[in-house]
DNA sequence: TTGACCACGTA
DNA sequence: CGTACGTGGTCAAC
């Protein structure tokens, strides 16, 4: 029988649980009649076999991490989806497993539990069954050592069936059901996009790169003592308007503190804008900050830093998370987003490639007003630039007006926002409301979720105390909550969006190299950097249409086609 | 070796 | 008294 017929009629985007092993891949689905199909394929390259199915069936890959190098439309990880159910970052089938199933977590056995209790434990147990009396999974099939038959993988492939039946159970119990369903699709594409943007990597020119990092921190040293040497005379520089007598460790910030008292400068720390305003005080201070640009670059992104991190195909790869941290933003490694703004003149489009760029501009008070349904805030957002019309309502400069929006979302207490807050509070009372509910709950130490149905977990709280760091730190949570809900929602926006270009491009051979959490950078053919750019700006208001159908908020994203990142913005 | 803190880059 | 992240430095505690 082949596959296809195995398959049997399924229709576009129905789940297909897959599930690779020594010799050949298990398609696993839920028959018509609520029992599962299980299709056995003996191959050796199961990437050939998925990349069939999904030409021909485009079904919605069940599976627990992505797979590498196989290009398809949906999926649904399992993984990504216990993250945004159950909050946190450090996950694995066995606690997945736990948790949809009530589990305790400390009961959650060990490979080498497995083997102290072998003597005690094979008596009428079934080690062909993926579960335990228990009810949890065996650990020695979640290292995927007891998929050595077919029948083993066909055993497996609906374990992730029904792990996935519980997670969409749960998901529709969520006060926003549909919103969670969405999300749980566009943040399972994320994870499968982050092991493609891992495995692409970002374009460098890399001799462009050496001679920025030169012009900051001289040439490539050719040896050890070179290093030395080169690093002896940067500090010299510095240390020549340094009195005796004082510590000389510029890598020391008492020390450095304590230079700059000799010098008659007394700072409570010495960080770069408490130091700005010294500069014309005592040239040490000039020279402390030169150096300090010129030893991040040397010892963040140096020589040391390119080499271990960009290829000698010119790509710089890091490894890259769907949704790291508290409000489910991307993160990356090797500093693909924080490179500074110098070396991205270094970021530039292969031959015959230009980049398309877009952000995504104001996109955090647009999700406020969509997320928290105010309609005033809403109407707002229908503008290009939405901090006129809350100028025009507040009667204050757009300038003040920006800085009481961004307060209110961020939490500031101090500053020019004050009586334009109390504006807001009046204009805006539904998005202030919202904003305040979190903080509230922030401050009590109640978990919170976002739009999409991600848990955000709070530090518990002690009840209200009159002591001064106590009360300090409830604050921080209130801001901390009422951040997650804005910056958490507005990861979910733009990963939808992402995603959805991710799949309309390909066709056209344009990749994603770079999202930095509004930003997009897509690597494309010369000749289709329109089309691309038309698609980046599509994809906007679709992914807005189905992370929010009822919102008619507007979100503004303008695709530019540049050769290097340093052209944007 | 590990964790705290500082410092600083990005959004 | 705005949030988040990753990175590399020093230092103190192990």
């Amino acid at each position: 029988m082949s596959l296809m017929e195995c398959l049997g009629p399924i229709g576009r985007g129905e789940l297909v649980s897959v599930v690779v092993g020594p010799s050949g891949v298990v398609l696993a689905r839920v028959g018509a009649d609520g029992v599962d199909v299980h299709c056995w394929i003996e191959t050796e390259d199961h990437v050939a076999v998925i990349n069939e199915v999904e030409q021909r069936l485009r079904p919605r890959w069940l599976w627990w991490a992505p797979l590498i190098d196989v290009r398809v439309t949906m999926c649904w990880d399992l993984l990504a989806v216990d993250r945004l159910l159950f909050g946190g970052w450090r996950t694995e089938p066995a606690l997945a497993w736990a948790k949809l199933h009530n589990l305790s977590i400390d009961s959650i056995p060990s490979m080498g539990q497995l083997d102290l209790l072998s003597g005690s434990t094979d008596e009428g147990e079934d080690l062909d069954d993926p579960v335990r009396p228990d009810g949890h999974l065996r650990p020695e099939w979640i290292a995927g050592r007891s998929l050595r038959s077919f029948d083993h993988m066909s055993k497996w492939g609906s374990i992730a069936l029904r792990a996935y039946e519980r997670q969409l159970t749960q998901l529709r119990e969520l006060p926003d059901p549909a919103a969670a369903e969405t999300v749980a699709r566009s943040e399972s594409l994320a994870e499968l996009m982050c092991l493609e943007l891992q495995q692409d990597g970002l374009p460098i020119d890399v001799p462009r790169l050496e001679a920025i990092l030169a012009s900051s921190v001289g040439t490539r040293p050719a040896t050890e003592a070179d290093v030395i040497s080169a690093r002896e005379r940067r500090d010299q520089v510095v240390l020549a308007h340094v009195p005796a007598g004082v510590g000389r460790d510029l890598r020391n910030p008492a020390q450095v503190r304590s230079m700059l008292r000799s010098v008659g400068i007394d700072v409570s720390d010495t960080r770069a804008w408490r130091l700005e305003p010294f500069r014309g005080a005592h040239p040490l201070v000039d020279a402390l900050l030169v150096w300090r640009k010129a030893e991040r670059l040397s010892t963040t992104y140096g020589f040391n830093w390119l080499d271990q991190h960009v290829g000698a195909d010119g790509r710089l790869r890091g490894a890259w998370s769907g949704s790291d941290g508290a409000a489910g933003r991307m993160t990356a490694q090797a500093g693909l987003h924080n490179l500074p703004g110098e070396l991205r003149d270094a970021v530039v489009a292969e031959p015959g490639l230009v980049f398309v760029h877009a952000d995504l501009g104001q996109i955090e008070p647009r999700v406020l007003a969509a997320v928290s349904g105010d309609a005033a805030l809403c109407a707002a957002a229908l503008e290009d630039d939405m901090y006129s019309p809350v100028a025009a309502r507040l009667g204050v400069d757009r300038a003040t007006a920006k800085l009481a929006v961004l307060g209110a979302m961020y939490g500031a207490t101090s500053g020019v926002a004050g009586e334009a807050l109390r504006g807001l509070e009046r204009a805006y009372p539904v998005a202030m409301g919202f904003l305040d509910a979190a903080d509230k709950n922030g401050r009590y130490g109640i978990d919170i979720r976002t739009y999409g149905g991600r848990l955000v977990h709070m530090r518990p709280q002690r009840a209200a105390s009159a002591d001064a760091d106590e009360r300090s730190a409830a604050a921080a949570q209130g801001r901390y909550a009422r951040n997650a809900l804005i910056q958490g929602a507005a990861a979910e926006l733009f990963k939808a969006w992402a995603v959805t270009v991710r799949g309309r491009i390909s066709a056209l051979d344009a990749r994603i190299v770079m999202c930095l959490h509004d930003e997009l950078l897509v690597h494309a053919p010369r000749q289709h950097a329109e089309e691309v750019s038309l698609i980046v700006e599509g994809a906007l208001s679709e992914a807005a249409r189905r992370w929010m159908p009822t919102s008619n908020v507007r979100y503004v994203a303008v695709a530019r086609v540049i050769e290097r990142w340093s052209e944007a913005k």
